[in-house]
DNA sequence: TTTACCCTCATACTTTAGGGTGATTTTGTT
DNA sequence: AACAAAATCACCCTAAAGTATGAGGGTAAA
Protein backbone atom coordinates (compact mmCIF):
# COMPACT_ATOMS: atom_id res chain seq x y z
CA UNK A 1 0.00 0.00 0.00
CA UNK A 2 2.48 2.69 0.80
CA UNK A 3 4.88 0.92 -1.74
CA UNK A 4 1.84 1.37 -4.27
CA UNK A 5 1.70 5.23 -2.75
CA UNK A 6 5.30 5.91 -3.99
CA UNK A 7 4.23 4.23 -6.88
CA UNK A 8 1.86 6.04 -7.83
CA UNK A 9 3.39 9.63 -6.54
CA UNK A 10 6.80 8.99 -7.40
CA UNK A 11 7.07 12.82 -8.62
CA UNK A 12 5.71 14.11 -5.50
CA UNK A 13 7.92 12.20 -3.50
CA UNK A 14 11.06 12.98 -5.29
CA UNK A 15 10.34 16.26 -5.03
CA UNK A 16 9.75 15.91 -1.09
CA UNK A 17 13.39 14.52 -0.45
CA UNK A 18 14.66 16.98 -3.27
CA UNK A 19 13.58 19.73 -1.48
CA UNK A 20 14.58 18.52 2.02
CA UNK A 21 17.90 18.13 0.49
CA UNK A 22 17.93 21.57 -1.06
CA UNK A 23 16.89 23.07 2.29
CA UNK A 24 19.71 21.66 3.88
CA UNK A 25 22.75 22.98 1.48
CA UNK A 26 20.76 26.54 1.92
CA UNK A 27 21.01 26.35 5.61
CA UNK A 28 24.60 24.87 4.84
CA UNK A 29 25.52 28.01 2.71
CA UNK A 30 23.54 30.44 4.48
CA UNK A 31 26.27 29.66 7.41
CA UNK A 32 29.17 30.31 5.31
CA UNK A 33 27.84 32.88 2.70
CA UNK A 34 26.80 35.08 6.03
CA UNK A 35 30.26 35.88 6.52
CA UNK A 36 31.10 37.48 3.36
CA UNK A 37 28.74 40.62 2.98
CA UNK A 38 30.03 40.91 -1.13
CA UNK A 39 28.52 37.35 -1.57
CA UNK A 40 25.56 37.82 -0.75
CA UNK A 41 24.45 38.66 -4.80
CA UNK A 42 26.11 35.20 -5.46
CA UNK A 43 24.63 33.47 -3.15
CA UNK A 44 21.28 34.69 -4.15
CA UNK A 45 21.52 33.93 -7.59
CA UNK A 46 22.63 30.65 -6.64
CA UNK A 47 19.48 29.68 -4.42
CA UNK A 48 17.54 31.46 -7.69
CA UNK A 49 19.14 29.26 -10.41
CA UNK A 50 18.77 25.71 -7.83
CA UNK A 51 15.31 26.33 -7.48
CA UNK A 52 15.02 27.40 -11.06
CA UNK A 53 16.48 24.13 -12.27
CA UNK A 54 13.99 22.05 -9.25
CA UNK A 55 10.94 23.98 -11.22
CA UNK A 56 11.99 23.26 -14.65
CA UNK A 57 12.45 19.61 -13.80
CA UNK A 58 9.50 18.99 -11.79
CA UNK A 59 7.26 21.03 -14.14
CA UNK A 60 8.19 19.03 -17.08
CA UNK A 61 8.03 15.64 -15.24
CA UNK A 62 4.12 16.95 -14.48
CA UNK A 63 3.73 17.96 -17.55
CA UNK A 64 3.45 15.65 -20.84
CA UNK A 65 2.62 17.44 -23.64
CA UNK A 66 -0.20 16.80 -25.67
CA UNK A 67 -0.34 16.67 -29.75
CA UNK A 68 -3.47 19.27 -29.64
CA UNK A 69 -3.81 21.03 -32.82
CA UNK A 70 -6.08 18.66 -35.08
CA UNK A 71 -6.72 19.42 -38.30
CA UNK A 72 -9.10 17.22 -40.14
CA UNK A 73 -10.70 17.13 -43.86
CA UNK A 74 -14.25 16.08 -43.07
CA UNK A 75 -16.90 15.27 -45.45
CA UNK A 76 -20.09 16.22 -45.41
CA UNK A 77 -22.97 14.07 -46.44
CA UNK A 78 -25.13 15.85 -48.51
CA UNK A 79 -25.27 17.11 -52.02
CA UNK A 80 -24.53 21.07 -52.11
CA UNK A 81 -26.56 21.51 -55.09
CA UNK A 82 -29.47 20.69 -53.21
CA UNK A 83 -30.37 22.49 -50.08
CA UNK A 84 -32.32 21.06 -47.11
CA UNK A 85 -35.58 21.58 -46.99
CA UNK A 86 -37.27 20.37 -43.72
CA UNK A 87 -40.00 18.06 -44.12
CA UNK A 88 -43.03 20.63 -44.28
CA UNK A 89 -45.82 17.95 -43.90
CA UNK A 90 -44.08 15.91 -40.93
CA UNK A 91 -44.42 19.76 -39.08
CA UNK A 92 -47.72 20.28 -39.90
CA UNK A 93 -48.76 17.11 -38.98
CA UNK A 94 -47.35 17.48 -35.31
CA UNK A 95 -48.58 21.12 -35.40
CA UNK A 96 -44.67 22.56 -35.07
CA UNK A 97 -44.79 26.21 -35.00
CA UNK A 98 -41.89 28.64 -36.61
CA UNK A 99 -40.40 29.43 -33.34
CA UNK A 100 -40.29 26.05 -32.10
CA UNK A 101 -38.63 24.54 -34.92
CA UNK A 102 -36.23 27.47 -34.52
CA UNK A 103 -35.55 26.67 -31.00
CA UNK A 104 -35.02 23.03 -32.24
CA UNK A 105 -32.67 23.86 -33.91
CA UNK A 106 -30.04 25.82 -32.42
CA UNK A 107 -30.50 23.01 -29.98
CA UNK A 108 -29.32 20.24 -32.36
CA UNK A 109 -26.18 23.01 -33.17
CA UNK A 110 -25.39 22.24 -28.99
CA UNK A 111 -26.55 25.54 -27.17
CA UNK A 112 -27.57 25.81 -23.94
CA UNK A 113 -31.05 26.91 -23.60
CA UNK A 114 -29.41 30.31 -21.93
CA UNK A 115 -27.20 30.53 -25.18
CA UNK A 116 -30.62 29.85 -27.09
CA UNK A 117 -32.63 32.74 -25.18
CA UNK A 118 -29.78 35.28 -25.98
CA UNK A 119 -29.85 34.33 -29.65
CA UNK A 120 -33.60 34.67 -29.71
CA UNK A 121 -33.76 38.09 -27.27
CA UNK A 122 -36.16 36.49 -25.15
CA UNK A 123 -35.93 34.89 -21.54
CA UNK A 124 -33.97 31.52 -20.77
CA UNK A 125 -37.79 30.44 -19.27
CA UNK A 126 -39.37 31.09 -22.72
CA UNK A 127 -36.51 28.85 -23.94
CA UNK A 128 -37.88 25.91 -21.66
CA UNK A 129 -41.45 26.26 -22.48
CA UNK A 130 -41.07 26.11 -25.98
CA UNK A 131 -38.73 22.90 -25.38
CA UNK A 132 -41.33 20.75 -23.35
CA UNK A 133 -43.80 21.75 -25.78
CA UNK A 134 -41.88 20.92 -28.81
CA UNK A 135 -40.73 17.35 -26.74
CA UNK A 136 -44.44 16.97 -26.07
CA UNK A 137 -45.07 17.76 -29.74
CA UNK A 138 -42.04 14.87 -30.74
CA UNK A 139 -43.12 12.62 -27.53
CA UNK A 140 -39.66 12.52 -26.33
CA UNK A 141 -38.65 13.02 -22.76
CA UNK A 142 -35.13 14.81 -23.73
CA UNK A 143 -33.47 17.64 -26.31
CA UNK A 144 -30.84 14.48 -27.67
CA UNK A 145 -34.44 12.15 -28.37
CA UNK A 146 -35.65 15.46 -29.73
CA UNK A 147 -32.78 15.68 -31.89
CA UNK A 148 -32.01 12.11 -33.17
CA UNK A 149 -35.81 12.30 -34.15
CA UNK A 150 -36.43 15.53 -35.35
CA UNK A 151 -33.47 14.50 -37.81
CA UNK A 152 -35.42 11.15 -38.72
CA UNK A 153 -38.47 13.30 -39.80
CA UNK A 154 -36.79 15.46 -41.95
CA UNK A 155 -37.69 18.67 -39.37
CA UNK A 156 -34.17 19.81 -39.56
CA UNK A 157 -30.60 19.35 -41.04
CA UNK B 1 17.43 24.41 -36.23
CA UNK B 2 17.42 27.19 -33.85
CA UNK B 3 14.29 27.99 -34.54
CA UNK B 4 13.60 24.42 -33.96
CA UNK B 5 15.53 24.66 -30.85
CA UNK B 6 12.89 27.28 -29.48
CA UNK B 7 9.72 25.62 -31.12
CA UNK B 8 11.01 22.26 -28.88
CA UNK B 9 11.86 24.37 -25.98
CA UNK B 10 9.36 26.58 -25.51
CA UNK B 11 8.94 26.60 -22.09
CA UNK B 12 12.32 26.60 -21.23
CA UNK B 13 12.89 29.54 -23.58
CA UNK B 14 10.18 31.58 -21.78
CA UNK B 15 10.97 30.61 -18.68
CA UNK B 16 14.44 32.02 -19.12
CA UNK B 17 12.80 35.47 -20.15
CA UNK B 18 10.87 35.15 -17.02
CA UNK B 19 13.74 34.21 -15.01
CA UNK B 20 15.37 37.50 -16.41
CA UNK B 21 12.74 39.57 -15.47
CA UNK B 22 12.51 37.87 -11.80
CA UNK B 23 16.57 38.57 -11.46
CA UNK B 24 16.29 42.45 -12.35
CA UNK B 25 13.37 42.38 -9.59
CA UNK B 26 15.68 40.43 -7.30
CA UNK B 27 18.68 43.18 -7.87
CA UNK B 28 16.08 45.78 -7.19
CA UNK B 29 15.14 43.90 -3.77
CA UNK B 30 18.21 42.73 -2.76
CA UNK B 31 19.19 46.65 -2.46
CA UNK B 32 16.17 47.16 -0.02
CA UNK B 33 16.98 43.97 2.42
CA UNK B 34 20.62 44.35 2.37
CA UNK B 35 19.31 47.13 5.13
CA UNK B 36 17.99 44.31 7.33
CA UNK B 37 20.04 41.67 8.80
CA UNK B 38 17.31 39.78 10.55
CA UNK B 39 15.28 39.20 7.14
CA UNK B 40 17.68 37.23 5.24
CA UNK B 41 16.36 33.90 5.88
CA UNK B 42 12.60 35.13 5.15
CA UNK B 43 14.21 36.71 1.98
CA UNK B 44 16.23 33.48 0.70
CA UNK B 45 12.81 31.27 1.44
CA UNK B 46 10.85 33.70 -0.58
CA UNK B 47 12.70 33.65 -3.14
CA UNK B 48 13.39 29.88 -3.38
CA UNK B 49 9.33 29.46 -2.89
CA UNK B 50 8.56 32.22 -5.80
CA UNK B 51 10.82 30.72 -8.46
CA UNK B 52 9.56 27.01 -8.08
CA UNK B 53 6.13 28.14 -7.71
CA UNK B 54 6.93 30.00 -11.24
CA UNK B 55 8.34 27.40 -12.98
CA UNK B 56 5.83 25.08 -12.10
CA UNK B 57 3.14 27.64 -12.95
CA UNK B 58 4.74 28.26 -16.63
CA UNK B 59 5.18 25.12 -17.33
CA UNK B 60 1.92 23.65 -16.38
CA UNK B 61 -0.09 26.71 -18.50
CA UNK B 62 2.60 26.51 -21.46
CA UNK B 63 2.29 22.40 -21.78
CA UNK B 64 -1.55 21.84 -21.80
CA UNK B 65 -2.77 23.89 -25.19
CA UNK B 66 -6.04 22.80 -25.18
CA UNK B 67 -7.41 20.45 -27.80
CA UNK B 68 -8.40 22.22 -31.13
CA UNK B 69 -9.67 20.46 -33.69
CA UNK B 70 -9.85 22.77 -37.42
CA UNK B 71 -13.12 21.46 -39.48
CA UNK B 72 -11.94 21.62 -42.85
CA UNK B 73 -15.52 21.49 -44.33
CA UNK B 74 -15.72 19.52 -48.07
CA UNK B 75 -18.55 18.76 -49.10
CA UNK B 76 -19.56 15.22 -51.62
CA UNK B 77 -22.43 13.89 -52.48
CA UNK B 78 -22.57 10.58 -50.56
CA UNK B 79 -25.02 7.90 -52.06
CA UNK B 80 -27.69 7.03 -49.58
CA UNK B 81 -27.74 3.45 -50.59
CA UNK B 82 -24.10 3.05 -49.51
CA UNK B 83 -24.00 1.88 -45.96
CA UNK B 84 -22.70 4.73 -43.42
CA UNK B 85 -18.77 3.73 -42.55
CA UNK B 86 -17.34 5.87 -39.65
CA UNK B 87 -14.37 8.29 -40.61
CA UNK B 88 -11.34 5.80 -39.26
CA UNK B 89 -8.77 8.96 -39.98
CA UNK B 90 -10.75 11.03 -37.97
CA UNK B 91 -11.29 8.97 -35.02
CA UNK B 92 -7.59 8.40 -35.02
CA UNK B 93 -6.89 11.98 -35.24
CA UNK B 94 -8.84 12.39 -32.01
CA UNK B 95 -7.72 9.04 -30.26
CA UNK B 96 -11.26 8.52 -29.94
CA UNK B 97 -11.26 4.91 -28.51
CA UNK B 98 -13.54 2.06 -28.96
CA UNK B 99 -15.75 2.22 -25.58
CA UNK B 100 -15.77 6.10 -26.17
CA UNK B 101 -17.62 5.76 -29.71
CA UNK B 102 -19.96 2.89 -28.38
CA UNK B 103 -21.13 5.86 -25.67
CA UNK B 104 -21.28 8.11 -28.07
CA UNK B 105 -23.72 6.40 -30.35
CA UNK B 106 -25.88 5.95 -27.61
CA UNK B 107 -25.98 9.61 -26.51
CA UNK B 108 -26.47 10.65 -30.17
CA UNK B 109 -29.61 8.30 -29.73
CA UNK B 110 -30.91 9.51 -27.17
CA UNK B 111 -30.29 7.73 -24.38
CA UNK B 112 -29.76 9.24 -20.31
CA UNK B 113 -26.23 8.20 -18.86
CA UNK B 114 -27.84 5.84 -16.80
CA UNK B 115 -29.98 4.34 -19.93
CA UNK B 116 -26.57 3.97 -21.11
CA UNK B 117 -24.65 2.52 -18.18
CA UNK B 118 -27.50 -0.18 -17.79
CA UNK B 119 -27.13 -1.29 -22.34
CA UNK B 120 -23.50 -1.71 -21.57
CA UNK B 121 -23.46 -3.17 -17.52
CA UNK B 122 -21.08 -0.86 -16.32
CA UNK B 123 -21.53 2.03 -13.70
CA UNK B 124 -23.18 5.77 -14.17
CA UNK B 125 -20.00 6.75 -13.40
CA UNK B 126 -17.73 5.53 -15.94
CA UNK B 127 -20.23 6.84 -18.26
CA UNK B 128 -20.13 10.35 -16.97
CA UNK B 129 -15.93 9.77 -16.87
CA UNK B 130 -16.28 8.29 -20.93
CA UNK B 131 -18.08 11.73 -21.81
CA UNK B 132 -15.94 13.66 -20.26
CA UNK B 133 -13.17 12.06 -22.12
CA UNK B 134 -14.77 12.41 -25.48
CA UNK B 135 -15.89 16.04 -24.59
CA UNK B 136 -12.40 16.42 -24.10
CA UNK B 137 -11.68 14.78 -27.46
CA UNK B 138 -13.89 16.78 -29.62
CA UNK B 139 -13.40 20.60 -27.52
CA UNK B 140 -17.02 20.64 -26.80
CA UNK B 141 -18.93 21.23 -23.39
CA UNK B 142 -21.98 19.06 -23.71
CA UNK B 143 -23.41 16.03 -25.22
CA UNK B 144 -25.52 17.45 -27.89
CA UNK B 145 -22.48 19.77 -29.03
CA UNK B 146 -20.71 16.34 -28.93
CA UNK B 147 -23.10 14.84 -30.63
CA UNK B 148 -23.15 17.65 -33.54
CA UNK B 149 -19.98 17.62 -34.04
CA UNK B 150 -19.25 13.66 -34.33
CA UNK B 151 -21.63 13.68 -37.01
CA UNK B 152 -20.20 16.66 -38.90
CA UNK B 153 -17.24 14.57 -38.65
CA UNK B 154 -18.54 11.72 -39.59
CA UNK B 155 -17.95 9.80 -36.69
CA UNK B 156 -21.51 8.94 -36.05
CA UNK B 157 -24.24 8.13 -38.43
C1' DT C 1 10.88 -2.43 -15.50
C1' DT C 2 8.60 1.75 -16.47
C1' DT C 3 5.31 4.48 -18.72
C1' DA C 4 1.10 5.66 -20.92
C1' DC C 5 -3.38 4.69 -21.93
C1' DC C 6 -7.90 2.54 -21.51
C1' DC C 7 -11.52 1.01 -18.64
C1' DT C 8 -13.79 1.00 -14.46
C1' DC C 9 -15.52 3.02 -10.20
C1' DA C 10 -16.39 6.30 -6.29
C1' DT C 11 -17.57 10.80 -4.02
C1' DA C 12 -18.82 15.60 -3.67
C1' DC C 13 -20.31 19.41 -5.88
C1' DT C 14 -22.10 22.69 -9.45
C1' DT C 15 -24.65 23.62 -13.48
C1' DT C 16 -28.14 22.79 -16.67
C1' DA C 17 -32.23 20.69 -18.09
C1' DG C 18 -36.88 19.66 -17.54
C1' DG C 19 -41.69 19.26 -15.19
C1' DG C 20 -45.50 21.59 -13.14
C1' DT C 21 -48.37 25.48 -12.40
C1' DG C 22 -49.89 29.77 -13.49
C1' DA C 23 -50.20 34.21 -15.84
C1' DT C 24 -50.13 37.94 -19.51
C1' DT C 25 -49.47 39.66 -24.11
C1' DT C 26 -49.46 39.26 -28.98
C1' DT C 27 -51.08 37.56 -33.23
C1' DG C 28 -54.12 35.66 -36.55
C1' DT C 29 -58.70 34.19 -37.91
C1' DT C 30 -63.60 34.45 -38.15
C1' DA D 1 -65.15 42.53 -31.62
C1' DA D 2 -64.51 37.83 -30.03
C1' DC D 3 -61.87 33.92 -29.77
C1' DA D 4 -58.12 30.69 -30.12
C1' DA D 5 -53.44 29.86 -30.63
C1' DA D 6 -48.80 31.28 -30.22
C1' DA D 7 -45.41 33.58 -27.71
C1' DT D 8 -43.67 35.21 -23.59
C1' DC D 9 -42.63 35.17 -18.69
C1' DA D 10 -42.38 33.85 -13.67
C1' DC D 11 -41.58 30.70 -9.81
C1' DC D 12 -40.74 26.27 -7.42
C1' DC D 13 -38.89 21.90 -7.53
C1' DT D 14 -36.53 17.68 -9.06
C1' DA D 15 -33.66 15.10 -12.20
C1' DA D 16 -29.89 14.68 -15.06
C1' DA D 17 -25.68 16.23 -16.81
C1' DG D 18 -21.17 17.65 -16.15
C1' DT D 19 -16.77 18.85 -13.33
C1' DA D 20 -13.16 17.86 -10.15
C1' DT D 21 -10.58 14.68 -7.64
C1' DG D 22 -8.99 10.35 -6.57
C1' DA D 23 -8.22 5.32 -7.01
C1' DG D 24 -7.07 0.63 -9.07
C1' DG D 25 -6.41 -3.10 -12.64
C1' DG D 26 -4.95 -4.59 -17.22
C1' DT D 27 -2.29 -4.17 -21.46
C1' DA D 28 0.99 -2.73 -24.83
C1' DA D 29 5.05 -0.32 -26.02
C1' DA D 30 9.50 1.65 -24.91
Amino acid sequence: MIFQGFRKNKTIWLYGVSLAILLFLLKWLELRFVIYDHAFEIYAGAIAVLFTSLGIWLAIKLTRPKVKTVIIEKEIYRDPSIPFVPNGKALDQLGMSKRELEVLKLMAEGHTNQGIAEALFVSLNTIKTHGSRIFEKLDVKSRTQAIDKAKKLGLIA
